[in-house]
DNA sequence: CTGCGATGTTTCATATTATGGCACGAAGCG
DNA sequence: CGCTTCGTGCCATAATATGAAACATCGCAG
């Protein structure tokens, strides 16, 4: 998890990617007032951000309706953030393999505030390339590499919000049984879901370290319930946590 | 091509969003001082800026080194912008029916800036799904789509920079020529790029229109130089004009 | 046709906010 | 060890962003 506190003197850049990040799925288009409304800005100010944005192509427009809505300049960024990720690359020689041994799916994730972030992904037998969730987003708590770097990465779990909303009945939601399977994991090695994100999905998870011991990522191996009892969970932790020693470039 | 010319009140909104265009392929990681000579700015107020972005996750600091570079939020948000795009909804089972049809790869591009952005792409033959180029950007006054842009799109020509530069020997570089190749591409209705982009590579293109006129993306038909002679371009050509008509609301 | 209520947009005086010169501490290098 | 170059913190200045209010459009209902 990152830190960086929120600084002095960019009020206005700050407010700009809020802005951005105010869109989503259920809403991908906004009209000025709604936006203003939602981020609590002036209408005024809301107005000249987007402007802003939109000469800069981050934000677009319905020619039709006027409504504001993310723009394509936006996803040049981000395939740009995509393509220049070092870990990416170095990650995905390994991804391929988890997946091909395991013959489920692999994923390498970075955490985005209180997320996970798919950053890349290699599905087990059938599609081979499919990359169909690379760039979404997952609530940390629920998640195998979630749980990982919550439990590896110093301070990430004093950041944790109090807030654990339950996405199945499964889901932990209470602090303490939460603070209890960290323990776990960190004697374990590797952090695990079952049917705690979705139901009938199960996965393991362990984080990468960097040179200086520092937490990169995290990797996961996941698949249906059935096929994830608590002995082949056992055994592809293991593998995970073998991979992920070989990636830390000091071994 | 958007219009929306840089608005007063927002400079640092803009500056931000400048300095994140600033790292490409070539440059991923960026010093501090590296960034705040290339734009211009200030030291300290690039520090601040930067801060700033960091603390939103648009920017990432390699924890070794301490360079500055793209950051996940910014993937998340590009996928985000992805996913919410009508325009790639609506078009996509058009671009498939293409590729399938004439067996050669076709995309669908939107301008951003002097460029054109691949905002989907469905390849011919052989691989079915893959879309290895979706975000990636071409130089306007090289490619097919980029000249049905400036030939279809009102004062989008006018916009057009007088620097264009060659990415290969048959690349347009004078005005003149160019002048005249919008001419007959208005009259034929769709335009082609053969070697100019890439040597070997030929293709043609047209626009796509919203209700009111207003031209929306562009779509094309790109392969191989020697499968795409004249009488094939011509044939294709066609073929996406009835495309891109039948995706025009009004008929 | 007319008035109402909603939208997006512009203007402008105000003071909040961003700015950049300068200085400091820490590495990296000759 | 001194020199350079890096990222970072401080602070007075003024340039910049701010938000109230007014304007311009549009759709809708009386």
């Amino acid at each position: 998890m990152n830190d960086a506190r929120p600084p002095q003197g960019a009020q206005a850049a700050l407010r700009a990617v809020r802005l951005l990040k105010r869109f989503s799925i259920e809403r991908p288009e906004m009209s000025l007032a709604e936006l203003s409304k939602a981020s609590g800005l002036n209408k005024t100010t809301t107005h000249r951000l987007l402007r802003a944005l939109q000469s800069e192509a981050l934000i677009d427009r319905n020619p039709a309706t006027g409504a504001y809505c993310l723009g394509a300049g936006l996803m040049a960024l981000g395939v740009q953030a995509l393509a220049s990720s070092d870990l990416r690359r170095r990650v995905r020689p390994v991804l391929r393999a988890l997946a091909r041994d395991s013959g489920e799916t692999a994923t390498l994730e970075v955490p985005v505030e209180d997320s996970m972030l798919i950053l890349d992904e290699v599905a087990g037998r059938h599609v081979v390339g499919a990359a169909g969730n690379i760039g979404t987003r997952w609530p940390m708590h629920a998640t195998s590499t979630g749980k990982a770097y919550l439990a590896f990465d110093d301070g990430c779990l004093e950041r944790l919000s109090d807030k654990l909303h339950p996405l199945t009945p499964k889901t932990l939601t209470q602090r303490e049984d939460f603070q209890a399977q960290i323990v776990d994991i960190r004697r374990r090695g590797f952090a695990m879901t079952v049917d705690e994100l979705e139901d009938g999905f199960a996965a393991v998870a362990t984080v990468i370290r960097g040179p200086l011991g520092d937490v990169q990522g995290a990797l996961s191996i996941g698949g249906p319930t059935q096929r994830m009892d608590a002995a082949r969970r056992a055994e592809l932790g293991s593998v995970l946590c073998h991979a992920a020693m070989r990636l830390n470039p000091r071994f």
